[in-house]
DNA sequence: GTCTACGCAAAAAGACGA
DNA sequence: TCGTCTTTTTGCGTAGAC
């Protein structure tokens, strides 16, 4: 269905539910015409044959209008969720629950845009680690070769993870991340020449900028 | 300024369930 | 029968064309 439509039907739905409060409240309804409230039909006078034509030619299109408006609605009750109780729905009810629907839905849009960000955001951190690990590991490798020591191999990597802290939500989800893969974060030295054993097991706390 | 087309709202009439 | 909702008819306002 056509976005004008849908909001041109949300429109009428809050105008209905205005003019029903205010109608318990007994106050006058607030019409788009403020200035002619007394609007009444006048008893029609003898009218001529072209303005029997113009009327029936307009209740001819009104006919339209008011299909086309149905039509809307239809399509309308097949994109909202009408629940058990969808035995009898009014033009009114319908309208409610398009918008509740609607409301709905940007609520869920919102949680997914806020899950996403934060992702991101772990991913960029994660990223950057892994850049500045392979960095302190090629200088680690190049100091220990250089003093011919052995300790150091490929997959022995001194991680320095003091000083890095996650928000509680970031921890939570790095922790839904790294389920099962709790080696990515526990370097553990296999050297058979020393004694050496580093583990780390450490929760990864990384400052934010 | 007039004409025309269009849309909206009010009132009346019709339909329908409790 | 009464209340509520929908449909029909009609008058009015407004924008655009001329």
């Amino acid at each position: 269905m056509e976005l004008n439509s849908l909001l041109i039907l949300l429109e009428a739905a809050e105008y209905l539910e205005r003019r029903d409060r205010e109608a318990e409240h007994g106050y006058a309804s607030v019409l788009p015409y403020s200035s002619d409230f007394s609007r009444k039909k006048t008893k029609a006078s003898p009218i001529s044959r072209k303005t029997q034509n113009n009327r029936s030619s307009h209740n001819e299109l009104e006919k339209h209008r008011r299909a086309k408006l149905r039509l809307y609605l239809e399509q309308l009750k097949k994109l909202v969720p009408l629940g058990p109780d969808s035995t009898r729905h009014t033009t009114l009810s319908l309208l409610k629950r398009a918008k509740m629907h609607i409301k709905k839905l940007e609520e869920q849009d919102r949680k997914a845009l806020n899950v996403k960000e934060q992702l991101q955001r772990e991913h960029r951190y994660l990223k950057r680690r892994l850049e500045q690990l392979s960095v302190s590991g090629s200088v680690e490798r190049i100091r220990t070769d250089s003093m011919g020591s052995t300790i150091s191999t490929d997959s022995e990597q001194e991680v320095d993870i003091e000083g890095m802290e996650f928000t509680p939500g970031e921890a939570d989800s790095v922790d839904s991340i790294s389920d099962g893969e709790e080696d990515h974060y526990s370097l553990q030295s296999s050297s058979s020449d020393t004694s050496y054993t580093a583990t780390h097991s450490h929760r990864l706390q990384p400052h934010h900028c």
